[in-house]
DNA sequence: ATTGACCTTCACATCTGTGTGAGGGTTTGA
DNA sequence: TCAAACCCTCACACAGATGTGAAGGTCAAT
């Protein structure tokens, strides 16, 4: 597919794509008039990464990240230095404080939403309460 | 407490505290000296902050859900306007698919690292292999 | 009284992810 | 053949989070 309908199938503008592409997150393959020509799976590929920005990575990282992502992974193992698995555990652990800190605070939110609602469903006009009082 | 103390407990630069204060984030009080003075709560406040923008919060959103993340919280319900409600909710959904696809990707690479090192633990020098042949 | 370690404001700089548009090719259909 | 709708590269622009430094006030200890 050309990079149009990659735009319109991942939501993502075709200045985007090529930025991504520039900073290694993602290839290309070229058709004899220049134009990029991407594989399907790269549908994929992009969604994923504009999960991980928007969850506050910077591409540098997920370049890094993203080659142990892939699915059938298991067959063969890429170089993996010492200091490549260094990284991806700070990665890992890093990930994980993002995660707990995202979760106790939508708790929060969602503690509160539901606080608000609650209260609101309370006020005088209320009508179906007939199980909770008796 | 002094900013220069503030910035210490939270590791935050002195000029990200004046930002975070600008951005009204923050409140301080000021001597009569024009130092600011900061309360003791505000080293969770600012730590709570800095784990939301490291997971990707612009401030203007932080700013708007922090109010309804204090702890006493139930104690008085602050103005829950309907737009305000259907922001929450919004960055409630937006909060839970960052954890998800955090936790995916997360998951992923822990996967990956521990493949890598039981593969490393297998190889010719193997010692402790009793258990997992019998 | 002076020095050093604080603090103030202000302003300019940097990096990253994006937008926008110019200038120019290619392909397709009327 | 011409227009519309694609594609290309390049470059400038912008916003948000952050660094850095200048010019200057305050305070504590020597």
């Amino acid at each position: 597919m050309r990079i149009g309908e990659l735009s319109e199938r991942t939501n993502t503008s075709r200045r985007l794509l090529r930025y991504y592409e520039e900073q290694g997150l993602i290839i290309s393959d070229r058709c004899a008039n220049g134009y990029r020509n991407y594989d399907d799976r790269l549908v994929d590929r992009v969604l994923q990464i504009r999960g991980l920005l928007d969850a506050g990575l910077p591409t540098r990282i997920i370049k890094q990240i993203l080659p142990c992502l892939d699915k059938p992974r298991n067959i063969y193992f890429p170089d993996a230095t010492p200091e490549m698995i260094a990284t991806l555990e700070h990665e890992r652990d890093r990930m994980t404080e993002r995660i707990n800190c995202l979760t106790r605070n939508r708790d929060a939110i969602a503690d509160y939403l539901d606080a608000v609602l609650v209260r609101r469903d309370n006020r005088p006009h209320a009508a179906a309460e007939a199980s909770t009082t008796s």
